[in-house]
DNA sequence: TTGTACGCGTTATCAC
DNA sequence: GTGATAACGCGTACAA
């Protein structure tokens, strides 16, 4: 959009010597409306000039803006990132353009970005959300601005929500470690509170702990870690290995972020998995499916799918049909997830080698 | 954007007895122009409306969209995803909103996502260029449209270009390797031709050969990989271990990308580094600056920084001052690498350790 | 200090 | 088949 004058649909009228109105019909494939001769006019004309109709003009007049506003809370995560390339494709190809903004976990930031895709008159929003509670989007909600959240939900209000299975992954995880012998679970997170998946991860693992390994507490085997502090979560698992003398404990991990961070907590303490301890957790970030020699596969590392780019896709494609047709039902989208053993939690096969 | 009506300036007009200029002017913050009274009559209705102007109309009126476009090469790479996080804070602080577009590395849809955003009306552009040659582009930047590449370039025209320093990084890191007694470099890459940062490294690693590997043929020691073919990746790898008998080979990887994908390869072949084998390679997507544990850093991986999210930034504010003083001379901006050695190329060190 | 009237680029309604 | 014309919501000369 610049200073210079740009080609208008009156300037390609005046040139194909026809009316503003034949040019629009023209625009919208009314060609039985017209002459086959003044429709090759202005083809030409429109070629010559490779004129594009203002798409600004056109949402002022026709009251929707074509534009959907996205709100991610970590574009930087290899799973949200993963979402919003889901989104693109069913977006573009309705003739909608994605306004993405990154509220970086930050619920006051969000609540402004959100004010600010309202501005500009967004046909709909995909939230990622970063709150746990938003009166704001609520409202919105509630003026009839179709509303998707997208992985992460909201206390007090039905939105449409797509998301993954977040229990079942968890429980069969326990299972299996119960399963291969080893003697204490552990959890570990980042802070779970106002996060619905790593607080429903959380919840999953305290009643399976309760089921399979009925003594242990789940408080006590629950450990809330922060990202950059190395040293606090090499204290974390030597506090897990003292708790679990003569076995061999195992760690569960929120996320891949985590899962990632106890790598290299593992190796840094020269630890060997699984002979001194599991490790398993999600592949939030779909890298099973992309790369096929992710730091995750060697030395494997058991983990359960998950599938961000088709949660984007859903998500787009559930706001799409809200729009065309709004009072349609909405249902919840719940993504199965698949367990994928490999070695970090093979602890008998492991055993049996060695002896 | 919906059916149900949406409150406008004049309603605002109406409610405040007063007309639309004076909102408008209210709402531009030309407050000398109005009584004090009037102005908080003005002040009270909006608030009890909340009303926001619509943006399309102050665009088409103003022939300014606000809008931002963005094109990336591939938006689930975390180099990309952190360079569009850096360019959101500039862009929204004055007030315009980013378009983020994702070529996924071709070439053809990234030329049609350029035509949607002009469209669109956005009033510059940031682009991570797929292509190498693109003239829709060079046209674009002629017709007087703001534009500034980002981390790459394409042949042909001088664009206002934020980038990194790629070549002495590349040097530094080959004389070091000679220094550390490596028998043999091999340069692991992904297909450079048409994909600038990776033919400029990997240019730098030629010329680097000459000087302290004179008897190697850079041609053969370039390794280029499919990163979704692991077999492949472990025969290159054991081609350059037999090109180094009694020696010990050292791998440069392109890009990080490359570097995940050797260090899986290389822990499923069973080497150790550095005594097998060193690696050694860009942290292009900045993690060193973000998690103290990521697997680069246990064990230690040699690595240059890189700095996406201030590459973003850099080119949104270049982008910001190019709209705001068209002919302002463009001087290209280059970032500079700090060299960080790590344990996976201190051959001498572990060497005497052994001893 | 305040208001009137026009135009930004489209599309929809109605008339020819 | 084709074309005036009136909106859409806002900013701004110009007038009062």
């Amino acid at each position: 959009m610049n200073s210079s004058k740009n080609v208008t649909i009156s300037d390609i009228a005046r040139a194909a010597g026809v009316s503003k109105t034949t040019v629009s019909r023209y625009l919208n494939g009314k060609f039985s409306m017209m002459s086959p001769e003044t429709r090759s006019r202005i083809e030409t004309v429109i070629r010559m000039t490779n004129y594009q109709p203002n798409s600004l003009a056109q949402s002022l007049r026709g009251h929707r803006s074509m534009q959907i506003g996205i709100v991610i809370s970590d574009l930087v995560s290899p799973f949200c990132a993963a979402m919003i390339r889901g989104m693109g494709q069913p977006l573009l190809e309705a003739g909608f353009i994605p306004l993405i903004v990154d509220s970086k976990e930050d619920p006051a930031l969000e609540a402004r970005l959100i004010q600010t895709l309202m501005s500009r008159k967004v046909d709909g929003l995909i939230v990622n959300t970063s709150s746990y509670v938003n009166p704001d989007l609520i409202r919105i909600a509630c003026e009839g601005v179709p509303v998707v959240l997208c992985d992460r939900y909201i206390s007090d209000y039905r939105f449409a929500f797509v998301g993954s299975v977040h229990r079942s992954p968890i429980t069969r995880l326990v299972a299996h470690l119960k399963e291969e012998g080893f003697g204490k679970i552990g959890f570990f997170t980042q802070e779970y509170r106002g996060n619905s998946t790593r607080f429903i991860r959380r919840d999953a693992f305290a009643r399976a702990l309760a089921e399979h390994y009925p003594g242990d507490d789940s408080e006590e085997l629950t450990f809330v870690l922060d990202l950059t502090d190395q040293s606090g979560t090499i204290r974390c698992v030597e506090k897990l290995l003292a708790s679990c003398p003569g076995g061999v404990p195992a760690i569960i991990a929120v996320n891949s972020a985590t899962t990632m961070h106890l790598l290299g907590a593992i190796r840094a303490m020269g630890l060997t998995m699984p002979r001194d301890i599991g490790l398993c957790g999600p592949d939030d970030w779909g890298w099973d499916q992309q790369y096929s020699m992710s730091p995750l596969n060697y030395p494997g590392i058991t983990s359960f799918t998950v599938h961000p780019a088709e949660i984007g896709a859903l998500a787009a494609e559930t706001l799409l049909n809200m729009i065309r047709e709004p009072d349609r039902e909405k249902r919840d989208i719940l993504l199965p997830s698949e367990l994928l053993i490999r070695d970090s939690t093979r602890l008998r096969a492991s055993r049996e080698e060695e002896a």
